[in-house]
DNA sequence: TTGAAAGCGCTACCAG
DNA sequence: CTGGTAGCGCTTTCAA
């Protein structure tokens, strides 16, 4: 009790008392309810100009019992394909007057837990779980909290639960399909480590495909963190297991980057020695050079799918507790091409290390 | 009030008499103060967790008075070198147990007083402002508010702000002097629409030193907004002015990757016929094809730095109301050669064209 | 159209 | 070591 007294009086209680009125009409006139007079109203706003007052919104929060804010729990800010998501999702919640807190875990577990308690702490509004960590006592907190949540990817619908899903079998049946027409036969996937764990479709369904297509076709698959510089890394594992890929099949095309260069750097020319695919489709993948082909996948549209399942709306078909599934499309760009007959990789190595060819 | 009285018990109340103990108690076992039996502080425990408690964190922000998180305040997030900035600040932030709201105001000054807004109402315990739209009201806003203050570039040191600054003066000093000891003579500035403002250290010291080494030397300023398609618009206009540079000297490198897109297009090599710069030397610059020459920004230090003069720890030197200066480094890679001579961009063009060169 | 006052959930002071 | 309780700043009945 008693902090400092009221050596700051930028309060209600200051504001009204400035404007000779109840701390009652100043709530009013703060949330514009049409209901006071004018010349009080007046008064108020003075008031709280002069005092350069700014309302606390604890407090608000806490009387009101209810928030307007949105709490976005991201893996990876750093790829763009995770901040667009995010920008989408902010600039629908903004168009309705809800705020947005972001929170990025890296990938790491501990950071998750961390984060969850303090969305759940601030008591969101709703909660979106854009991440790849996630076990079932995790789950478990979420559905118990009562807070409306929507996840990408991962995470089964539940009452309080909606999942909004990408068809990633179908994305890279596509692209396999499209490398097995242009002759590839060997193939990689290179991955990032959350990829490996029993929730990558996208690594499962590479291996079926490339399976059912070309039974005597090879398959290696490799991973590192995401990212660039994760990509390179990779790559480089890759190409030094003696695995001598047609083409490489990113997680993403922020990894696939990383596999470009250091495919330069190794002096393989792309798409003429190895092709290389990306996912997703960032902006990026059509400013890298050699431009990426990719799969399409509509973040705004995700961005957008999520806000509108995360709070109410009449107008809106709400599908709470409910899986939603996004369509991906196939881009061809520049990085791929007809499958290169001889050993294209090895020789190119050689030369590039002054080897006779 | 009677706000559904106690449907939900899970509050302090609900766990102190689940615990047969008072609220004072429990505050005390959640904020682990050792001063708790040890039986009792496990009865407590159990409680909590069969409620499946979270501690309302606007009522603990109301009461304590003060809170331990810290605002910042971004114009671009998806320019990988503010995301820089963000993470190291918010690493700092975490490890000495501080949480982090960001707000993103993508160059909007309409976003960035909501934003400001919502910082002060959250009474933050700290500020970073890494914006570039920053008016006088605002600055006033911000130093009546009391919070403590750290600008990023732009604002004047006052009682409760800091100032980090980078030397950007010497940052392009020295690429205009190096790109001049490769004979160029013909340079063009790219920057957005936020570098063209009376605040744009680096457009200005372009022109100075360009004037001050080649008198008799060609400058042209052009802009789009900030980003890798804006970087491609701009280099558009550029070349389509009629200019024909010899070098592209970009404001920051993940334009100038928009850029080197454009030149590709155009049939246009680097460096061999135009030599491209960039700044900040962010993860991407590293990347690209080919690889950016472009000053080094140590963003890590700069988030430190930030963090530092945000929250008071008498070990760490901390210099409010002062004004930090960073040193930037050249860094040079692939996008830069010695000047071609004849006019190369224009038969480049003709020939891409299909024109007879 | 306005005011009085009861909370919202938590912390921290004062007693015991 | 523990309990009682007065706030923190705001919203929201209920009455006037």
């Amino acid at each position: 009790m008693a902090q400092a007294k009221n050596a700051d009086l930028r309060n209600l209680d200051g504001v009204a008392k400035r404007a000779g009125v109840s701390t009652a009409t100043v709530s009013r006139v703060l949330n514009n309810q049409n209901v006071v007079k004018n010349s009080t109203r007046a008064r108020v706003l003075k008031a709280a100009e002069e005092l350069k007052y700014h309302p606390n919104l604890h407090a608000r929060s806490l009387a009101r019992g209810k928030s307007r804010t949105l709490g976005i729990l991201v893996s990876n800010m750093e790829n763009p394909f995770f901040f667009d998501i995010y920008r989408a999702l902010e600039s629908a919640a903004h168009a309705r007057g809800y705020e947005v807190v972001v929170a990025n875990t890296d990938y790491s577990s501990e950071q998750l837990v961390s984060s969850v308690r303090l969305m759940i702490g601030w008591r969101v509004a709703g909660l979106a779980a854009i991440v790849s960590e996630m076990d079932s006592h995790l789950m478990q907190v979420l559905t118990d909290s009562k807070i409306p949540i929507v996840f990408y990817d991962v995470g089964t619908p539940q009452k309080n639960i909606t999942n909004v899903r990408v068809d990633y079998r179908k994305g890279m049946k596509k692209i396999v399909e499209y490398l097995h027409s242009l002759g590839h036969t060997r193939m990689a996937f290179l991955g990032h480590h959350s990829t490996l764990g029993p929730i990558s479709e996208r690594r499962k369904t590479f291996l079926e495909t490339v399976a059912r297509l070309a039974p005597n076709a090879e398959a290696q698959i490799v991973a590192a963190a995401d990212g660039l510089e994760g990509g390179r890394q990779a790559a480089r594992e890759l190409l030094s297991s003696g695995f001598q890929p047609t083409a490489i099949l990113c997680v993403n095309d922020f990894m696939a980057v990383g596999v470009l260069r250091h495919l330069r750097d190794q002096g393989i020319r792309v798409p003429d020695d190895v092709s290389v695919t990306g996912f997703d489709n960032i902006r990026l993948a059509e400013f890298c050079s050699p431009a990426l082909t990719t799969v399409h996948i509509p973040r705004e549209r995700i961005g957008q799918t999520i806000f509108g399942n995360l709070v109410p709306d009449k107008a809106s078909d709400r599908l709470i507790g409910q899986e939603i599934l996004v369509d991906p499309e196939l881009v061809v760009r520049e990085s791929t091409g007809v499958a290169r007959q001889t050993q294209a990789i090895e020789s190119r190595q050689r030369s590039a290390s002054g080897l006779p060819v």
